[in-house]
DNA sequence: CGCTATTGACCACAACTGTAGTCAAAAGGT
DNA sequence: ACCTTTTGACTACAGTTGTGGTCAATAGCG
């Protein structure tokens, strides 16, 4: 159940993830400005979605609506743990130090850290 | 330079970050145990890693030692930075928590991040 | 009621990836 | 001086990905 999203699928997901439920053309409208696709396109990359089981699909009339079966949630979270398999060894502080490195955290990041990790202490 | 690093390369470019400089059967027996590759496709991978211009070449003889062009931590930091970006809002604070969430961390990581908050802090 | 626009199904096709084979030159053992 | 092994160069080839076209059915406009 490996479930590989491409990053073009990516962008699809990240529109139902927003407003799932939706059809086609919702999905392209709401790509416009974004990505510049034509309907095609997203409707190809609607199908192997739905193919690989990321989407479910409810006739509406002679068209789907889509929606997604996995969880954004969840989804970032395989991402964030393969990148740290990956790259980091494993290790999540490293991982926060790059990121601090490369782009500076800000200081609600570094707020919310400290909550976060207060939590998590207890 | 978008510098596209694949998978299979990037167990190449691990090789070589951690010992830079060597030639193809010194990666093809460091990889052996983690990768079951044909020497013909470590080699394969060299070449486009060179053609991409992640590794640089000095002939040693009648073969090649290859060096990495891009530090570790550069691609690390890009990578980071990618997750970010496409999946967490370009914040790091909600990756942590996923991470949190998925895999726990260590006391010693949290230990660890607390001390990189307060010097971020300071 | 006929025409057009939309929709899903199916098809196309080049670039990129993973995986490896062939070939010719050279290096080293014997 | 040969034969084997190693090496880089070139080639192959299927699967994936990005991008979009064709087609037939149909829903809605006029």
């Amino acid at each position: 159940m490996s479930l590989q999203i491409t990053p073009a699928e990516l962008e699809i997901m990240k529109v139902l993830w927003k407003r799932p439920g939706i059809g086609a053309s919702e999905i392209v409208d709401a790509l416009d400005g974004e990505q510049d696709w034509s309907p095609r396109t997203v409707k190809t990359l609607l199908s192997r979605l739905v193919e690989k089981g990321a989407l479910d699909t409810v006739a509406d009339g002679r068209r789907y609506l889509y929606r997604p079966l996995i969880a954004k949630r969840d989804y970032q979270k395989k991402e964030a743990g393969q990148l740290i398999d990956k790259l980091f060894g494993g290790r999540a502080a490293p991982l926060v130090a790059q990121l601090a490195d490369a782009r500076g955290l800000s200081d609600d990041d570094i707020e919310e850290l400290e909550a976060l990790l207060g939590r998590l202490k207890q």
